[in-house]
DNA sequence: AAACAAAGTTTATTCTATAAACAAAGTTGG
DNA sequence: CCAACTTTGTTTATAGAATAAACTTTGTTT
């Protein structure tokens, strides 16, 4: 099962290695990844080579001197690929084209609306969407290596399934097959939360572990713990929308009472702002998903009850993300998701509430929002790292 | 930073992976080896030769032809090294002397109180309790190969440091550190809940994720996710003991409201039975650390009260049982601590209160009761695989 | 200008896993 | 019972790897 090291393997991990290194030491040298990854010279400088022949690695001009030989400046050549990262949203489908160092070269919102589309309409508009951005692709040395697509269900990573997705009419459907026997490269799909977290566990490379919590219509939550993406087992884990906040509190549509979600998502707010401020005046009323950017808008015209309701999902918010804070101590936590949005008028209270609840040792633990393009970024970064794991034998052409 | 792959890295690594091929696969031949692991014959016959010198593994005999020379049948040989387990508790201190198959050839209960001593003292006990044990282990080609001991607080797996433990006296004590250099074998100290977690994990071979749920005075949790044991940042994680079940609940030590461990621990058990059942007749009420097993005897004498009592604290166990399972979606769930003794008044409440609240594709997790010893047999375990790892070069002499 | 220092390359060596041939020890079928 | 076949395990020659040490290159220092 894969598990044997020969000297081909070996070699193919060093040289992941040296590459990491390089990547997260943009500048360094030869000598310097010899003395960093305990390498000797000799084969540092011949992983290099391999490196710069495929195209990975650039040499970037000397460097200064410390008393002998300048050295050569090594470089990450983050244009060397791309990837397709796809984010589809129940009411909204994302197209991104990242370089390998996460970087957009190309960004779309496609206007399409997949929860009223069948599966083989969706399959169709987005393979129509890929094979133009396929297309419209920068030149570089390998080309489009990969696909990857960011999905609100449960999905399963490894087999490239799509279960189900709540709120959508999609159900068991081999998305990866289907993308995968089109474009001859490879499609990654993975949950949305997950693939948020990665893009954001990518963009603070100091971090080691890290919940990104994406709040959308429900809660999901990606776990990054000691630098992996935790699936858990059948690759559903992070389904933190069900945590009980209250054990007689709000029914949930799961069956039970007090769920997370019911107080702390956008259906919350939705619920909170059409039964409590807009009671009495049906024409305030929200119908949907166009809660967050309604409300927003009032909050930011000075209305105090929109203020009040954003400041009670963020309160809320804060008690759930309290305790995956002390459960799992993470370095950073990141919310996604359309309702990182209203950071503005959530923040506050949210940070009280979860500074006040968690533990002293878990309590420095760090808060970030998210844009709304990460879900996308991320799917595209999980494909161009599963790539370059395999380093050396990267399919596609320029 | 050991991120090198160089031949002998290479070699032990694959050393290692035939060698817990041949522990979860008794009987195993070298044929068979080759075949399971994808290595050549001949480099698992030299590696099984070198295993076998080490006197790791042990030839044990032929197996059945299937139409060709007969196999030769490998063993792990188990008791080629012992590792001491110590379990510190509260108001005991259990050792135990394990194989490295976590079987226990010697188990004792001390007759201590560390509640009440100072750090000085225990240490010493510990240490004349250790070097008994010592003089005590069977002869075997490796001898007591190192100690591993599991401790209810905050401490840090790496450095070998306590930092604090609640409910006594003990602070900021370098414990592997002394001890390590009183004896001159590896010491490893733990979290409870991380020792029984691993304990368990290595007691179901076809388990890869269970949380280790250790109900005591409070409420820790230790992790194995994908095969490896969580710590988290900073070696803490699974402090699930001040998750939030009810925000406007009862009043916590930490100074927020409900956490978990207000419901569903010793003291909740505790205080519910003195405030509620025992109200009226002083007599009943329990003074400590006596209330599971005084109440344990009235439930077994049929006392209705004592019943409803531990299943108050079942109910509450699953709803933060529940919690777990969703979000990290484990395939088994394990209870340790005092508590699980009473495993005959808890179990149905919890288990119906868990199912009911669980997702549907969290549901079939599996629920375990975890035996007294578990925490210091992990101790033990934690030991004796950290020094497999490093096969080769295993210190001590038997 | 000479001595020194650091970066990077070349060369000989050692260690590893592997493939292929081989030896050992069975089974099968007449 | 024996010859052909099968499977296990070992031996041998080979190729690929990282390494140490010598060496070249290109700087700085005195």
């Amino acid at each position: 099962m894969a598990m044997v090291i020969d000297a081909a393997e070996m070699r193919r991990r060093n040289k992941l290695t040296v590459l990491n290194a390089i990547r997260n030491h943009p500048g360094i040298s030869r000598a310097a990844l010899s003395e960093s990854t305990g390498m000797n010279k000799a084969t540092v400088s011949s992983l290099v080579a391999e490196l710069m022949e495929e195209q990975f690695v650039v040499e970037a001009g000397p460097g200064s001197s410390t008393g002998g030989r300048r050295p050569i400046r090594l470089q990450f050549h983050a244009n060397a690929a791309y990837s397709i990262g796809v984010d589809v949203q129940i009411h909204s489908v994302r197209l991104v084209l990242c370089n390998l160092d996460h970087e957009v070269a190309w960004e779309r919102l496609l206007p399409m609306e997949p929860a009223s589309m069948s599966s083989d309409e969706l399959v169709s508009q987005l393979a129509d969407s890929i094979r133009q951005l396929i297309h419209e692709a920068p030149k570089s040395p390998h080309g489009v290596i990969g696909i990857g697509i960011s999905l609100p269900g449960l999905v399963n990573y490894r087999t490239g399934y799509i279960h189900y997705i709540p709120n959508m009419g999609i159900r068991d459907l081999p998305l990866a097959d289907i993308l995968q026997s089109e474009f001859h490269i490879p499609v990654f799909i993975d949950n949305d939360a997950n693939c948020g977290a990665w893009a954001m566990y990518r963009a603070h490379p100091a971090v080691e572990s890290l919940v990104f919590v994406n709040v959308g219509i429900g809660i999901g939550a990606g776990l990054v713990l000691g630098g992996q993406l935790y699936r858990g087992i059948a690759g559903l884990a992070g389904e933190y929308g069900h945590m009980t906040i209250d054990p007689m509190g709000l029914r949930c549509s799961c069956g039970n009472r007090g769920c997370w979600e019911q107080y702390a998502s956008e259906s919350a707010l939705l619920a909170l702002w059409n039964e409590v401020y807009a009671r009495t005046d049906p024409g305030l009323r929200c119908t949907g998903f166009d809660v967050v950017p309604r409300l927003l808008e009032r909050a930011q015209a000075g209305d105090e009850n929109a203020v009040r309701a954003f400041a009670h999902v963020g309160h809320y918010l804060g008690v759930g993300l309290a305790n995956i804070a002390n459960a799992l101590n993470p370095e950073l936590i990141v919310i996604g998701g359309r309702l990182a949005a209203s950071e503005r008028f959530v923040r506050e209270e949210l940070e009280h509430t979860l500074r006040a609840r968690t533990l002293p040792v878990a309590r420095d633990v760090r808060l970030a929002m998210a844009e709304a393009s990460v879900q996308a970024v991320g799917a595209a970064g999980i494909v161009a790292e599963e790539t370059l794991l395999r380093t050396g034998d990267v399919a596609g052409g320029g």
